[in-house]
DNA sequence: AATGAATGAGGATTCATTCAT
DNA sequence: TATGAATGAATCCTCATTCAT
């Protein structure tokens, strides 16, 4: 399996390529202006003029750099999306199912945390893409077919892995790792955009998090 | 506590009778067209000449009934997100606490069909409210005080009855609460907006996504 | 021949009346003041908002008449495009070959005398068409297939009967109609376009005009 | 006559040095597509960023080589303006007077093929020249004062040459002028913008056109 | 001489909103 | 109450032109 040609990786480093080197000082006071008001007002209700003042630059130059303003903000968009899955597509990630981690909690304690610290650190280009990307066919069939080819397929994997070590219960695994997604996206929403300012000790609340997506939320002294 | 006089019943009723009774066939087919497109295309994208055109009537007639195109989104949005949280209002499931559920999981599970029923009655609306709330400040303060005055203060309550039965675990009941509303949150956005096209038996979905969220994931034969 | 349903009759008449009829005030400014200007610098030198000023409505009021710019120029030369060939058109005109002028030249007189003067009245138009026909490929077609399906096949069919009575040299009759045209919108272009102010008088103009034609440049006495 | 310093002939000359040998590659492969461009759209509708692209070169380097965008126009449209009246310029032109055509309809036909032949090398620009000339005053009066102090000076002492020698009717000499340049300039027109893709024998439609206009349309045999 | 990034004025067009009918 | 013509500010985008390299 590690010796298959992956092509996944070529994009990912092109796109972290793009994305970092080839800007100039203007393209990214752009990029950093439309992020701001974009994530403030919305897509549809930011105008270039006003991100051409924010970022110093006069309005023309936008279009210099980017074609359109939808390009402008798929150029946002688009490597964020890609990030956000990035990890499930490491080479390491499917390591884990040859020499995996020995508990299937350990392995979703790392994940969540990871994502959660992704989260924090992008928030506004996340909030974006969430409400961007429904108005975006675009965006959306990049991110469903990113999704659907790697993430589920990959997770489904060693979702398998686990259960066969009888570390997870017999549910199907699209049901468990929806159920997973859902704890741990419901968290990092609590702490990255609902109450961002509210202090919390990160270690402990992704293992309590956890301990509740393990073991429920029922009582465990004997009957349920 | 059944004796007091309860104002958000008033506004809920109010609201209701404004929503069914005053309006003219015109205004209901403006506020339809206006749903419509908004969930299509987004508030800020979409344009009143389009609702116009859609409803069947003149521009002029949709400045006759709202003052402007944001009041238009707001009372279709405003509404909505009473009746989003409406049954954790109504007087019946207060009596819940006197008269309760003998168990926990056949309270949730009544309270998972009832929202997902009402998500799937009310694709459009929902995603418009998920979609403006960000950028509407005055909805973002009326969902964040009815959620945080009724809601939450009730669900904590029947969380805390619960445990005092001894059948929650003894976690905060805000992560209790959290985590039972990210499991099924994220069960309701699976059917309804994700692949509201696959077929489920929707008894049996309930049934299975509500015992991983009361047992966990975690295999329980014995160690875990 | 003159029994048949003639199509182009209906078209001109349904057109005549749309260009004269359902105009309201504003829209008649809007085109006397686009035709100013446009004759005047040029389509695509001629800024909408100019129009507007010169015409005394709001810029947007041009765009409700008028989905695009170039709807408003193909407005203005359609119409006149039409009118241009429209005498050849005519039941009448067609009427001459059965019962036709006596002479050749009084048929040709009587065409020139009407073209000038129709030349004369749609100065501007006119200027337009000739700008902007070649960079419009709708108006080009258009007009192709007036002149050739009309205008020429009928002055053909005159040309050969006024061979056929031995009044017109035995010329192919295209080369005839190119070089009747050819004198008479040379005459035209230089009273209408490149000397307007000069004054002359218009039955002698066209007298010798048509002489020169008919019987050529060439010293008529004996040989050549 | 042909004492007289001629500064015309000066400027012909200064012209064509321009013209040829001054420019840079760059300079003609600008000029190239600028012709080509400014005859397919109109100068109006042609953006330099257009030209640069299809030269090959920078933005920047068309301003180097001609001050602004009008600057270019000009620099092409005014050599050909020259260029179009040269023939009637030339020293050889003039001795025609002294030592003339014995005929009048050689020295016509001479002109016409002589002005078909350039016109089919310039097509496009002479499009150019149809079409800016009136919007272009500079341009204008240039063409107005080479064709008055020039052009129809020495055709009209030819045409009245011709007279005098019983050769050519007594009309007024501008008419006749007016009339020849009406003929030709229709067969030009025709053969080059019209249905250039049809192919006609060039000798025998100059012969023929030529003999429509000495001899005009109308039958010859006996009265007319 | 040549570049091409940067400009900001100006382009066509759309928009929410008003108002006389 | 309902209309739809009219508005003019604001929108995204293009343009000719400049200038540091």
């Amino acid at each position: 399996m590690s010796e298959e040609k992956e092509q996944w990786l070529e994009d990912l480093i092109r796109l972290s390529e793009e994305t970092a080197e080839t800007k100039t000082e203007k393209q990214a006071r752009i990029l950093e202006a439309a992020i701001e008001i974009f994530s403030e007002k919305g897509f549809a209700a930011t105008s270039t003029s006003e991100i051409a003042r924010k970022a110093g630059v006069a309005e023309g130059t936008i279009f210099k750099h980017y074609k359109t303003k939808k390009d402008l903000l798929l150029s946002i968009a688009g490597p964020i999306a890609v990030k956000l899955v990035a990890p499930f597509l490491l080479r390491d990630f499917i390591k884990m199912i040859d020499m995996p981690y020995d508990r299937a909690d350990e392995f979703f304690r790392a994940l969540a945390k990871d994502r959660l610290k992704f989260a924090r650190e992008n928030t506004k280009i996340i909030k974006i893409l969430i409400h961007e990307v429904p108005f975006q066919p675009e965006l959306l069939e990049q991110i469903k077919s990113l999704v659907t080819d790697y993430v589920v397929k990959r997770i489904e994997k060693i979702i398998l892995h686990f259960q066969e070590k009888g570390q997870l219960v017999e549910a199907p695994p699209w049901r468990i790792m929806r159920t997973g997604a859902s704890v741990v996206i419901g968290m990092i929403i609590t702490h990255v955009f609902i109450v961002p300012d509210f202090p919390f000790d990160e270690e402990k609340e992704v293992e309590m998090t956890l301990d509740l997506l393990m073991h429920g939320i029922a009582s465990r002294s004997g009957e349920v």
